[in-house]
DNA sequence: TTATACTTTCAATAATTTCTGAAACTTCAA
DNA sequence: TTGAAGTTTCAGAAATTATTGAAAGTATAA
């Protein structure tokens, strides 16, 4: 399978920038040709069409699979699979999401909870402990923040951001009820 | 240098997380120990107690400071440079999401946008230019709300939190506070 | 100036990550 | 059953990334 050119750009940036989203070259190609693709692709083609390994692409799209993001087809009378992008593109940065938080974050707010528990021994570890307290508490509001930001789901996301100018105007509207009643 | 062991898990906690944020594990650890640490400490100090080349520590140091993340200072007669963390752990989470939306999301958008310009040539590439107009407004989106939330500061994000429960019930008030005008 | 106390750079090396391709495995129609 | 058409696994090779340490560079006190 040949890609066109603008196919063919956007799945090389894709695969570059995979690595700076948590996934690496191959996996971010293979994500990008299943999402801009109208049609279901069979390993082969994939493999084809980025000039990659067979294993290569059963690995990128085992990974792909581990989070949610691609779907697999059968057509009847076919042996072969065919591999599609899961949902919309919403839920696709939705789950990418999630599985960041789960990476990123929720270790390293563990890790701090559990530091937080020691009894500090010295100076040195009660101001450790005082800038731990922080991070903690600010990673735990963006936590809070972009699940409820997820919640609200793309629509009313974006009306909301035509509408005013974001959060803030938000907050004046809220500020003006609250003084009202 | 010693490090306690309390500092010492969160900056080996840190280094590994490193990898997952944007920059490498020793750039990672150097930035924890920075961050926690009371005072500032010197290139020497800081190779010692991460166990790491002077060399690495300068590289590291470096980095850190492309980030705008570290600051330096000097110590009348003393010929050392002496690193600490620069601003408050609000401040230095913005540098990093901004630096991170610089890196991930900007080339990214600006690609999609030239992209689109082109005419699709059949039916496939106007399906995907159907896909990357439909990421192109989520990223934009996503920038924009994640620009919002910054400007907002932390304490008006943190009350806003415990006020209420997130983005919904502000919603709620919003649409409230419309029906009534 | 010069000696000294420091920092930075960078080529070589080490460590890590990714990719390939052949072998093992699975599934299904005949 | 068997064999054809497919998929997965995984050891080794290739590519990439990080680290060291010695040499070059810089600033300052004397």
């Amino acid at each position: 399978m040949q890609m066109s050119p603008m196919i063919e750009s956007f799945v090389l940036h894709f695969g570059e920038m995979g690595s700076r989203w948590g996934f690496n070259r191959t996996v971010g190609q293979l994500f990008a040709l299943l999402v801009v693709m109208d049609k279901p692709l069979s390993a082969n083609e994939i493999g084809e069409a980025l000039s990659i390994s067979r294993g290569n692409v059963s690995m990128g799209l085992k990974e792909l699979q581990s989070w949610r993001l691609i779907q697999t087809q059968h057509i009847p009378g076919d042996r072969k699979d065919y591999y599609t992008a899961a949902g919309s593109i919403w839920d696709m940065a939705n789950k990418v999401f999630e599985e960041r938080r789960k990476r990123e974050i929720e270790p390293t707010l563990s890790l701090l909870r559990d530091l937080l528990l020691d009894k500090p021994a010295n100076d040195t570890e009660s101001h450790a402990q005082d800038r731990l307290n922080e991070i903690h508490d600010l990673l735990e509001t963006a936590t809070k923040w972009s699940i409820e930001l997820q919640n609200l789901g793309p629509e009313k996301l974006q009306t909301l951001m035509k509408l005013g100018s974001g959060v803030g105007k938000v907050l004046e509207v809220k500020d003006r009820f609250l003084s009202r009643s």
